[in-house]
DNA sequence: TAAATTTCCATGATATCCCATAATAAGGCA
DNA sequence: TGCCTTATTATGGGATATCATGGAAATTTA
């Protein structure tokens, strides 16, 4: 089984910024990384430029591997992927896991998303993200709100039993 | 033959939040996990933001796997994407059955449908539902009351012989 | 050397495993 | 057909491991 990033947690962060990843996020992390042997932590990949810069995003190394090279198929010196570069690239940072399965969150980092002392770890398939809890309700509320106000056939759900398999 | 889901029964839920899942579903379960060997147990996904997230829905591994392929076929930064993997994946997650056959319900989850003690199993083809008994007699009289509201070409008794196939 | 990191240890809470038992269903046999 | 034996199922309790979290010690950095 292809493990995916699944499932939402709410954990502490401490006066050093440290936070625990939820235990099954680390099972996919560990899958992720190419490197990881098991008497050492995994490596991952976290991105905080996102396309909306107000989470931070998570990758294992064989996902993030994968959008790079999606980038590198655009031409080398083309505005686009001067952007995506500039997003994915210049705007991340790799990170592992400590022995008790935490990271740690600089100043920085937890600047750019507004957290305090708590932060909402949520699953979402090939990554995750990392909220600031009363963002993330926002966040949940707004896309209840766009989700409630689609037509029928603006409906995501059902538009995926359209694409063929 | 392929299994699917059928029929309603009531469990007991205990004070650490185990529940026995029907024998007749643990069958379609270990047919639908394409890891499973028969000395381990069969891994399953439940899904908790539902459609009307008044339920819990169960899913095998390889009936979530083609819908987690179909999201994936979605531009990887799409609003779309965004929200499938919001409901499928961030508000779900990853099960397996002990070597009884039960799972354990965690407090959020016990939470997210109103249960105590009490659980019921319904079968609904390719997953099954599990409500709180209460919940799931209203559902059932509401149901009721809608359908017989419905006008003769309506019923979808009568519009299913007219799909083809 | 003060401040900031990182490493190491400690602990309560939660989840998992292992064993036990009662209830139900399945099967065999006279 | 009725009864006895044998699996399977549903449920409970206690022991054990894992997880989330905090603090102190050791190390690095400025």
């Amino acid at each position: 089984m292809i493990r995916r990033f699944r499932g939402e947690s709410l954990h502490k962060v401490d006066t050093k910024g440290r936070v625990s990843v939820p235990a099954a996020f680390r099972r996919v992390l560990e899958e992720g990384d190419p490197d990881f042997s098991g008497s050492s932590s995994p490596n991952f990949v976290i991105v905080y430029g996102g396309v909306r810069g107000i989470c931070l995003e998570g990758y294992t190394i064989s996902s993030i591997t994968k959008v790079d090279k999606l980038i590198s198929r655009l031409p080398r010196f083309s505005r686009d992927r001067e952007i995506l570069e500039r997003f994915i690239n210049t705007q991340s940072t790799y990170m592992q896991l400590d022995e008790t399965g935490r990271i740690v969150l600089s100043t920085r980092l937890k600047e750019k998303i507004g957290i305090k002392d708590e932060a909402i770890f949520a699953g979402m398939g090939e990554k995750f993200q990392i909220w600031e809890p009363n963002n993330y309700q926002n966040e949940l509320d707004a896309l209840d709100i766009s989700f409630n106000s689609l037509s029928e056939d603006e409906n995501p759900f059902l538009k995926l039993d359209q694409l063929q398999d």
